[in-house]
Order: structure tokens, then C-alpha cells, then sequence
DNA sequence: CACTTGACCTGTCCGC
DNA sequence: TGCGGACAGGTCAAGT
């Protein structure tokens, strides 16, 4: 799933709905999901509040009173929901939720707290994860210690967005802009929204792709990550805020899931093709494909 | 070393 | 309708 925008739309959800609520329970239905859970992890978790949910790249840091941080990785497929002790949605019922009910069989993990709600990690694909951290050592796992910069701080300008890409100059830029250690948090939808916007085919190596070029993809790569936010996220398939609600960027894509239909820009056919073993989507008039 | 490909899982969709 | 294969928002280990 989940990119940039989507864990950031998690991520405020949780920031109201579960902080300040103390841990009564927590149930793990595969080793695989929660991989560092101590033997006895309810009772380890037990009486622990959350003081704080975070984001760096993809990932959620759910920080606790004990001195853990819950780190969490959605992956593909992961969800996280929160329901309340009545098993209300985070905001009432939403008519465009994709779930039906919790626990479902895509439920790897069940958060219980003091007050009766609950907070439900589920996964259909289980490539997700939850892990224990104690919370000094969080930067130093190893993810961290390699992934690149944000690329919605305020810090972050052209100069280093082109100076971070310039580390892999002979790959495809499509495939740099994937590479979480050149940037964080940026997956296939907002790889190919980004070049779109920017005119740049994906397969273009960055030592081809011109200074004026990489300032006009790094103009459009903030801007499509803001919309999106904006938009509470994309719902490709799976993905779901902390209410269990879709976001709706989808229907803003200009060639994401387009393939078939017309440029917004110019009128031509969108098409599909295979950027870095990962399917994309390009208009063939706005984006002219590199000769090899 | 730099870069690309397969594996991890389950579910869905498409063509025969 | 059934069945096989390809593919899906991410990341890492193993390959070239």
C-alpha cells in the first residue's frame, strides 16, 4: 500500500484517535507479524499508554509511556483501524469503508486498551510487521540508519532533492525515486504521478535527465504527495485510514490505474508498461522514452 | 561496488 | 465455471 501520503493519513487518524489511551491487551495471531513480541507481550505491554505516533519514510513509530515505541510496517496490504468499545468506526460509521467488521481473517494483531477499543493491524499478504523498540534505539535500526530525506521537510530544497538522485546516476530515475535511501517514502503511484507531471519517461537514466528537468520532478513530487494527503491517501486496493475509510487521490491520478484512457494533457491513450520490475504507467506524447 | 531480479504471501482478475 | 498464470501500493537477499 502504503506510501508517504497513505501511513501520514494513518498516522494523524491514530495522533487523535489512540493517543493517551492506556494497553489492557494485545493478541498476535502469526509470529511473523509482530516477530519481537516478548513471550508474554500482553503483560509487557500491559498498563503502557501511547504518548506519541510518528512517521519516518513508510513507517509508524507508536511511541509508549514504558519507553517502547511500537514500529510498524504496513507493507503491501496492512491496515491499521481503530474501533471504539461500542465497535464504532473512529468518526461513526463511514459509508466507504472497505470492511465489514473486526477482527476479520486478515487480523494479525489486536490492540486492546483500558476504555474497550481497540486498534487492529491487519494483513492480508503478511508482509507487514509490528516490532518492540525501546525508544532510544529506534534510529539506529538499520532502516534508518540508510533511508534518505523527507521530501516534504522544510529543509528539503531542489539542490539536495538533485544531489540525492546524483548518487545513482546509472539507474533509471524511476528506479531512484523508488530507492528509499535516495528519498523516503515515495512508491509506485506517486513515482509515476510525480514523472507525469514533470514530463520525464521513467526508463530515463538520471544522468539524462536535465537540472531544469529534476527541479520541475521535484516541484511536481511535492505536490502530488501534498494532494494526496490532502486527499486522504490512495485506494488502490486494500488501504484504509485509522476509521477504516478510503482515501480517494485515486480519482485525482492522472496516469496511475489509467491505462487505456486519455492524457489529461494532451489527449493521447495512456499506456502500460515495466519500469524497474514494477508496472507503470506513461503518455507516450508527454513522456518521449529514452533511446537506448 | 552498482544495479537488477526473485522471494516473501494472499487474493483477484484475465484468458483459454 | 474451472484452472493456470500474471499481477498487486514494499523491501531485502541473492544474483549478475
Amino acid at each position: 500500500m502504503p506510501e508517504l501520503p497513505e501511513v501520514e493519513t494513518v498516522r494523524m487518524g491514530l495522533q487523535r484517535l489512540v493517543v493517551g489511551k492506556t494497553l489492557a491487551m494485545v493478541q498476535s495471531d502469526t509470529e511473523k507479524s509482530f516477530p519481537n513480541a516478548p513471550a508474554d507481550v500482553e503483560r509487557f505491554l500491559k498498563q503502557a499508554s501511547i504518548t506519541a505516533v510518528r512517521r519516518r519514510a513508510k513507517v509508524l513509530l507508536i511511541e509508549l509511556s514504558s519507553n517502547y515505541t511500537l514500529v510498524i510496517h504496513l507493507k503491501m496490504t496492512g491496515q491499521l483501524v481503530y474501533k471504539d468499545a461500542e465497535q464504532r468506526w473512529g468518526a461513526g460509521h463511514p459509508n466507504d469503508s472497505l470492511i465489514a467488521d473486526l477482527p476479520d481473517r486478515s487480523t494479525r494483531v489486536t490492540f486492546t486498551f483500558t476504555d474497550g477499543s481497540q486498534l487492529f493491524f491487519n494483513d492480508q499478504r503478511k508482509f507487514g510487521w509490528v516490532k518492540l523498540i525501546p525508544t532510544p534505539e529506534v534510529p539506529n535500526i538499520d532502516f534508518f540508519q540508510r533511508v534518505g530525506p523527507e521530501p516534504l521537510a522544510d529543509d528539503f530544497t531542489a539542490a539536495a532533492f538533485r544531489q540525492r538522485l546524483a548518487r545513482r546516476q546509472n539507474t533509471t530515475i524511476k528506479a531512484a525515486l523508488l530507492d528509499q535511501t535516495v528519498i523516503a517514502g515515495v512508491g509506485n503511484i506517486y513515482a509515476d504521478e510525480s514523472l507525469w507531471g514533470a514530463k520525464i519517461h521513467p526508463a530515463t537514466l538520471v544522468k539524462d535527465v536535465s537540472v531544469t528537468k529534476l527541479n520541475t520532478l521535484f516541484t511536481e513530487l511535492q505536490f502530488v504527495l501534498r494532494l494526496s494527503i490532502e486527499k486522504g491517501g490512495s485506494t488502490d486496493r486494500n488501504y484504509v485510514n485509522a476509521e477504516g475509510k478510503r482515501g480517494s487521490y485515486i480519482d485525482f491520478a492522472r496516469v496511475f490505474r489509467r491505462d487505456g484512457q486519455t492524457c489529461p494533457r494532451c489527449g493521447e491513450v495512456i499506456i502500460k508498461s515495466r519500469v524497474a520490475g514494477r508496472g507503470t504507467h506513461t503518455c507516450p506524447h508527454c513522456q518521449k522514452a529514452p533511446k537506448k
